[in-house]
DNA sequence: ATATTTGTTATATATTATATATAACAAATA
DNA sequence: TATTTGTTATATATAATATATAACAAATAT
């Protein structure tokens, strides 16, 4: 899987190349029992420091996404399909700003929703 | 309309003063032509640094929600209906990482469009 | 006309977040 | 036993965030 980084993005490092795993491993580019390449190796390969390369690791393992072997790296764990209690009030609170702003700009709720099932399938679809 | 600050927060205090606000509109609380209280008046009563409730405002006036009058002050606009070209990319871009982590952790589409729709309701009721 | 209130701009300072750089550590394993 | 792994410890630099004082220019109520 290719990651790539936008440097000029306002979006920090670390949380790029977070959210490119998380959605590669939604859309299975990223697949169980894969290993990820070592800080070491993304960082030399990427130009991007090693540490920056291990917070992002570092939250993934947090959040769930991947379990640590101290010589094996970091491997990608099944989709868990197991929600974390108050998970859907979080998405809310990520999203409702989102929602708040297109509603003022006279986005419909069904150009809204036809966007996400867009987003929605291509995870499906891989 | 009452604005509450989370100081333990991770989003930015004019991040949040700018969400707010915006919520606002959407859901009717700020009307047409309706003041913002002054930004030192603001500042004064909420504790908060001038300059802070003054970037939300700036950004608030970029963005087209509101229109600035040298005395009249910060005036909420009417719902501009009227979304830059290439806005529904970005709200892409926003909520693609949202959506990629709930794929993973089990939210399915009809949970996820069911909340979406939950958020658009509370805003068409006010 | 004048005084007041408005957003705005200019400086300055402090704290936190982000990113980089070197180095060392402990666990796993070939 | 040597190597590779994530991890931790320091240190430094830059940017973002928040606060603090002060002044400015436009609008307007008096």
């Amino acid at each position: 899987m290719l990651i790539k980084i936008d440097f000029e993005s306002e979006i920090p490092i670390y949380a790029q190349i977070k959210n490119q795993i998380i959605q590669g491993i939604a859309s299975g580019s990223l697949t169980e029992g894969e290993a990820l390449p070592s800080v070491r190796q993304f960082a030399g390969d990427s130009g991007i420091n090693m540490h920056t390369v291990n917070k992002a690791y570092s939250l993934l393992k947090r959040d769930g996404f991947v379990t640590v072997h101290r010589r094996k790296g970091v491997v990608v764990n099944k989709l868990s399909q197991m929600q974390t209690p108050g998970f859907i009030k979080e998405i809310s609170k990520t999203i409702k700003p989102v929602i708040a702003e297109a509603y003022c700009k006279g986005v419909t709720e069904e150009e809204f929703i036809s966007n996400c099932k867009k987003i929605y399938l291509a995870f499906n679809e891989g």
